[in-house]
DNA sequence: CTCGTTTGTTGGCTCGACGCACAAAGTAGG
DNA sequence: CCTACTTTGTGCGTCGAGCCAACAAACGAG
C-alpha cells in the first residue's frame, strides 16, 4: 500500500543520494506521476527537500530532490563500563547532539546509571526539539547479554549488572512520547558499519574491542538476532581450551587472548602507566602505537599476539558466515594497521578457496562511538519503514506553530 | 499490491492449518470480503480448497479452507559424492516422487554426472505432469563452495570438482519452462529444517555430517548465505591447529575430527568391514549402532571422541549466532543418541549464561534426503512469494484440457 | 421454536494507481 | 537565431481494489 512506496522512494534517496523524479520513477519501477505523487507527500511530511537541476544530459532538465535530514531525528544512547552516552542523528545521518560523561558503571547503583542515563537522553531530546526536529525513537545499546524479547539484560559482566530490565525501568524514566528499544552493543555497531545502499556493505561482520570484545554480524543488509537477541557474543568462544580465565567464569574465551586487557598485559608490566586504569583508554593505546613506531619488540610480540588470535576467530567466522568485509571496530581499530597483516594471513589460510571466498578486513572509522550511532540509525529505520509514521507529530507541530 | 495480500493468505494457510476466511481475516488484519475475495482468487488459481466445516463454537460454522497442493510441484536435485537424487514435493509438502541413482562422482566425468542429473530431473518433470501437477522451479544442490552469483561451483573435494559452471550446463541440457536455482547442500539442509510458522524453527543452526561436514544457518526465517554464497562452510573452520591434514590441503579442519571417515577410522582397523567403502552408508552406520549397543569400548570412544569435538564446534556457533535449535543432520542423526549428551554438555560449558541462552539439540528426521527436499521447498517459495506466477501455466494446461 | 451469534456474500462508495496528453525547459544542428 | 528533438513534470480520465454496511445462512442455547 501506500506506505511502502513511500518507504521505497525515502529508501532510494538515502542509499543513491539526490535525483530527478523522472529517475526514481525509471528505478523503482513507477510511472512518472506515481513518483511525482510520492515526492510530493514526502515533500509535505518534510523529509524530502528540492535540490538544484541536474543538467548536463538531452533534454529537460530534471529537478533533483534530496532528504531532508533535519524534520526528524533517531537517538542513540550506550551504556558502556566507563560512561554512559548518547548521539541524536538526523534523518540525513548528520549529528544533530552529542553528549557523554564518565561513569564507573561497575562502582555504581543499577538506579544511578539508569537516572544519569535517563538525564542524558532527556538533554538530547531536548537538543533536537531546540534544532527543530522531531524525535522519532530511541534505541539503547548495553554491553552484555540482552534477552531481547524480555528486554532484560540477563548477564553484563563488565557492567556487573544481572537480570536488570533495562526497557521498562528507562521507559518509566522517560515517559517518552516516542518508542524506546534496547539492543546488544555489539549489534549496535554492527548495524553503523552496515551502510545501507552500499553492495559491498551487505555482509559485514563487526569485530569490536574493549575490555571484552563483542561484534555484529549483518547479513543481507539485516541485522542477525538470533533466537533470543543473543547473537554476536563472540568474545565468549572458546577458542583455547586450558587457557585463562574469563571474566565470565569460564576458561579459554576468546576475549581472554583479544580483549584489550590481554594486550596490556602481555605489553607492559603491571606498574607501567599503560596498565593504568585511571588513565583514558585513548591515551593509552596512543602510548602502544608510539612504542610499537619506535620498535618496541615487547609491545610489538603482544600486537602480533593478539593479530594472531584475532585472525583464529576471524577465519572461524567467516567460513560460517561469508562476510564481504571484516570491519575492526573499537580498539581494534586503534591499532588496526598493527593487525590488519596478521589477521588477513589467517584468513588465507583459514578460508578455503580464499582467492574467492577472502573477506576484505577494514578498520572503523567510528571510532567508539559506533554503538550509539547504530542506535540512532535504528531509531531511524521506524521513519525508513514506514514514513507516514512522522505525521501525527508534525501535523501536531506545524498546528502548534500556526496557533 | 494483490500478489503481496494472495502470499499473505496462502502463508497462512502454510504456517497455521486449514482455517475459515474470518479466522484468516481476523488473523491477518483484513476483512472479511477481502478475505473472502482473495480466496476465491486462490481457489482459481487451484492452489486452495474448502475442506469441510468447523464445528464446536457458537453461531455459524465457518468453512475452513486449506492449501490443496496437487496443482503445482517444486523439485529439488542433489548432486552429491556418492548418489545423484531428485524429488518432487507439492505445495503442501508431499512427495509426488522421487529417484536416486548411485554414482561415483568422483571417478566420472563432469558432463556425465551433470547428463545423469538432467536425466533424473526429466523423468522426476514427467511423474510431475503424469500426477497432473505444474512444476514451479528446480533448486541443485552441490557439495562444495558454490560461488553463488556466478552460479559456479568454485571447489567441491569430495566431488573433485572445481570451476564447473553448474547453473548454465543443467540449463542448457534440461531447456526448462521453469526457473533452475543452484544452491549449496548444507543450505538447502538447512531450509528444510527450518519449517515455516514454528516459532521455535526461526532460527536453525543445522550441522550436516557426511564423509564431509556442512550445514547452514536459517536467522529470523531466512537462509543465511554469505556475500559469494560460502556461509555455513563449518566444515573448514579450523579448531585443531597441528591436527590432521584435511581433503581442503589445510590442517585441524573442524571436518577432519567430525566427518564419517574421523569417526570409522577412530573405530575400526583398516581391514574392518566398517571401513569398507564398498558397504553402503546405512549399513555401516548400523553396524556402528550395533557395536555402540553391546558396549565396544573402542566404538565408544570414538563416538566421545566425535561428539566432543562436535560440541566444540557447536558451542562456538551458538555463541556466536544464538540458534534456537541446533538440528543434527546426515550421519549424526544417525548416532545422534549417542552424541548428543556431550554435545549439550559442550554446550552447557560454552555458552555464557546457558540456561538463557542454550540452545536444544535435535536429531534430523530427514536422514540424508534433507538437501534435496530443501531445494524443493527453494523452489516452492516462488509460489509463495508470489501466487499469481501460476497462473500463465494453469490458464494455459485449463485451455488445454477444454478443446 | 425462537433468539443470539458467527459466517460468507453482495452492493455502494471512496481512494489510489496507471496511462496518456500536454506544457516546460533544455540540447543539437543548420 | 531558429527549428527539431529529447526529456521532465504535471493534470486529467479511467479503472480496479478495498472498506463499510447490510443481509441471508447456519448453528447452539434455552
Amino acid at each position: 500500500m501506500r506506505s511502502a512506496k513511500l518507504s521505497l522512494v525515502l529508501r532510494q534517496l538515502r542509499d543513491q543520494g539526490p535525483r530527478s523524479r523522472a529517475t526514481l520513477a525509471a528505478e523503482l519501477g513507477l510511472t512518472r506521476s506515481a513518483a511525482s505523487a510520492l515526492v510530493a507527500e514526502l515533500v509535505e511530511l518534510g523529509l524530502v527537500r528540492p535540490a538544484g537541476l541536474s543538467r548536463g544530459g538531452m533534454g529537460r532538465p530534471g529537478t533533483t530532490v534530496e532528504l531532508d535530514g533535519a524534520a526528524v531525528c533517531g537517538i542513540g544512547a550506550e551504556i558502556n563500563a566507563g560512561h554512559v552516552a548518547t548521539i541524536a542523528l538526523d534523518l540525513a545521518g548528520a549529528v544533530v547532539a552529542e553528549h557523554r560523561v564518565p561513569l564507573d558503571v561497575s562502582r555504581s547503583s543499577v538506579d544511578e546509571v539508569l537516572d544519569r542515563t535517563a538525564e542524558l537522553v532527556a538533554r538530547t531530546d531536548a537538543d533536537v526539539a531546540v534544532a527543530g526536529a522531531a524525535t522519532v525513537g530511541l534505541t539503547v545499546g548495553v554491553a552484555g547479554l540482552l534477552d531481547r524479547p524480555r528486554e532484560v539484560l540477563t548477564l553484563g559482566p563488565n557492567l556487573r549488572w544481572r537480570d536488570v530490565a533495562v526497557g521498562t525501568e528507562l521507559r518509566g524514566r522517560l515517559a517518552a512520547a516516542y518508542p524506546v528499544a534496547i539492543e546488544n552493543e555489539g549489534n549496535l555497531a554492527a548495524l553503523a558499519e552496515a551502510v545501507p545502499g552500499d553492495p559491498d556493505r551487505r555482509d559485514v561482520l563487526v569485530l569490536f574491542g574493549e575490555s571484552g570484545v563483542g561484534g555484529g554480524i549483518v547479513a543481507d543488509g539485516r541485522l542477525l538476532r538470533g533466537h533470543q537477541g543473543y547473537a554476536g557474543e563472540f568474545g565468549h568462544m572458546i577458542v583455547e581450551p586450558g587457557g585463562r580465565r574469563c571474566g565470565c567464569g569460564r576458561i579459554g574465551c576468546w576475549e581472554t587472548v583479544t580483549g584489550l586487557r590481554a594486550l596490556l598485559d602481555a605489553a607492559a608490566d603491571p606498574d607501567d602507566p599503560l596498565r593504568d586504569p585511571a588513565l583514558p583508554l585513548e591515551e593509552r593505546l596512543a602510548e602502544v602505537n608510539r612504542r610499537a613506531d619506535l620498535g618496541d619488540t615487547r609491545t610489538l610480540a603482544a600486537l602480533d599476539r593478539v593479530a594472531g588470535w584475532v585472525g583464529v576467530g576471524a577465519a572461524i567466522l567467516a567460513n560460517a558466515l561469508n562476510p564481504g568485509v571484516i570491519v575492526l571496530g573499537g580498539y581494534f581499530a586503534e591499532v588496526g594497521d598493527r593487525l590488519r597483516p596478521a589477521i588477513e594471513e589467517h584468513l588465507l589460510a583459514g578460508v578455503p578457496a580464499p582467492q574467492a571466498g577472502g573477506a576484505r578486513v577494514e578498520l572503523s572509522t567510528l571510532g567508539f562511538a559506533a554503538a550509539r550511532r547504530g542506535g540512532a540509525l535504528a531509531a531511524l529505520d521506524a521513519v525508513f519503514d514506514d514514513p507516514t509514521t512522522v505525521a501525527a507529530p508534525r501535523r501536531a507541530a506545524l498546528a502548534g506553530g500556526a496557533t
